[in-house]
RNA sequence: GGCCCUGUCGUCUAGUGGCCUAGGACGGAGCCCUCUCACGGCUUAAACCCGGGUUCGAAUCCCGGCAGGGUCACCA
């Protein structure tokens, strides 16, 4: 028996914008698979569309998944032996494919302008009866290109179209997610592969540039399928052999829309960073949604590599949940180590107007006692940001209801014994809570909430202990004599 | 409109003919824990689109409706 091919999966963007939370999960799913079979997972730009592609959108998506960790083999920056990795400088390459389907009767030259489709549209659109605005495609144009049937090859510019072969019956592939899917061969037209310009359109640069690259698995969104029925058209004219197709389900916005970049900030990936999503809980998230491995909601990236199946990606459209999102992240900031957490912390820390914050014991302290009361990092550095101030303001709301005479002379017997502590730990610290309040003959709340409110100038924070560990000695008496006077 | 895909709690989903008086997660409600806030624990409301078959038996198979979505560019 041979062994099993290493698959080849790749994630094609084109850089006109952003990436996109669906082409992240598109990008993900093929990683995944790549990762899980020790195969390669390759990066192709189709910057093709040079209206729209620009050099920062190139930057962005790079950025995005560099930031989301899914890494490529070989692609931008890691040159590998399929190259090149930006369909724009393939021209040539394409061109001599595209005049090898013309030899072969697959394509040929249409010499049609743009005045004579436009003509086109109106004689359909008088005929039918159709208004201004209406739409051609429901009313059933199509266009019928005269040079089907004829012989040019003169130098005047035209756009190659494929010739689709009149056929009877039906044709289709095997969808990974979806099973079998087939279209009748008279639901297709003659389709352009080749600009009048020499660049080529998304099918035929698609497919040449996943058979140059020796790509086994391609995995996108459902949106595709179409464009997979005239690909499979462009494999059996050039005899060559279709990977397999995975299309996964779209996402949708809570609106139920198609998530946009317009309408839907959230389908920008990066803007999650902004938010203070840690990459993996995005990751996790995104995994969820259209995933799934039976009743488990939390993966380690190992677990995701080790468990990803197309088998269990699901058929239907999912909807974008801002709450599992969130809840998500909180897991992963309970459950991250404190000193890593902390590393990713400080960048927030820092844009929260704490410019010397450090990665040090005092932070990684922070961290463990605001990881499980923070939903984001940008809350979390927003937490922390006042035990790195001098000074508080103290709420109106709780000084008035803590730190009335009774609160105060409670906060100074609390003082006296805090002032007498050798060691300024947590551990150390919190006993005095328990004690002012035994012997004051309290509840232990009627002491701990002045001292919170003096050191904090709220209501609400951590234990006292660790608060006060975390204020430092020196900082949280200022404070309390602060609250005091 | 043609063609194609899909249809389980509000949302993401488990479920591949009997284990389903349909399970989990997020969100909701309530309780417990407690120095506050959280965390955690427990309880609870909430769904098989509709109608026909097939079968001893259907969320699961078939057919028909209906609903949602995709696509029909010299965009990708």
């Amino acid at each position: 028996m041979r062994p099993p091919m290493k698959p080849r999966l790749r994630f094609a963007p084109s850089p006109t914008g952003y990436l996109h939370i669906g082409g992240a999960r598109t990008a993900l799913f093929n990683w995944l698979y790549a990762r899980k079979h020790g195969g390669t997972f390759v990066l192709r730009i189709e910057d093709t569309d040079q209206e729209r592609s620009t050099k920062e959108s190139l930057q962005a998506i790079l950025d995005g998944l560099t930031w989301l960790g899914i890494d490529w083999d070989e692609g931008p920056g890691k040159e590998g032996a399929h190259g090149p990795y930006f369909q724009m400088q393939k021209l040539a390459h394409y061109a001599k494919v595209a005049q090898q389907l013309i030899d072969t009767g697959w394509a040929y030259r249409d010499y049609s302008t743009e005045e004579e489709l436009a003509a086109a549209r109106k004689a359909f659109a008088a005929e039918k009866g159709l208004k201004e605005g209406d739409d051609l495609r429901s009313a059933g144009f199509k266009f019928s290109s005269p040079w089907r049937e004829k012989k040019d090859t003169s130098d005047k510019p035209a756009l190659i179209r494929f010739k689709m072969p009149r056929r009877e019956g039906r044709f289709g592939f095997d969808d990974q997610v979806l099973g079998r899917i087939e279209k009748p061969y008279d639901d297709f037209d003659d389709f352009v592969i080749m600009r009048s310009d020499g660049v080529p359109l998304y099918n035929f640069g698609c497919v040449i540039d996943d058979h140059d690259m020796a790509i086994t698995h391609v995995a996108r969104g459902q949106e595709h399928i179409n464009s997979t029925f005239a690909q499979l058209m462009l494999y059996e004219a050039l005899g060559w052999t279709p990977p397999l197709f995975a299309h996964i389900p779209l996402i949708f916005a809570q609106d139920n829309s198609k998530l946009s970049k317009r309408k839907h900030p959230e389908a920008d990936v990066m803007r999650h960073k902004a938010n203070g999503i840690l990459p993996h809980a995005l990751i996790n998230f995104i995994a969820r949604l259209g995933w799934s491995h039976g009743n488990e909601e939390i993966f380690t990236r190992d677990d995701l590599i080790q468990k990803f199946d197309f088998e269990h990606v699901g058929k239907s459209q999912g909807v974008w949940n801002p709450e599992k999102l969130t809840a998500t992240n909180k897991h992963w900031l309970k459950n991250t180590e404190p000193l890593q957490l902390a590393m990713a912390l400080l960048p927030y820390l820092q844009a929260a107007g704490v410019p010397d914050a450090a990665c040090d014991a005092k932070l990684e302290l922070g961290v463990r006692a605001f990881n499980e009361r923070s939903a984001t990092l940008v809350e979390m550095a927003e937490k922390l940001k006042p035990y790195y101030a001098k000074g508080v303001t103290i709420d109106g709301a709780a000084a008035a209801k803590h730190l009335g005479p009774e609160g105060k002379a409670l906060l100074a017997k609390a003082k006296t014994e805090l002032e007498a502590l050798k060691e300024w730990t947590a551990a150390i610290i919190d006993p005095v809570v328990m004690v002012v309040a035994t012997a004051a003959n309290v509840k232990a709340g009627a002491v701990a909430q002045p001292i919170r409110v003096a050191a904090t100038g709220g209501t609400a924070s951590p234990g006292i202990g660790v608060t006060l560990e975390l204020l430092g000695r020196e900082e949280t008496l200022h404070r309390i004599d602060a609250a005091l006077r």
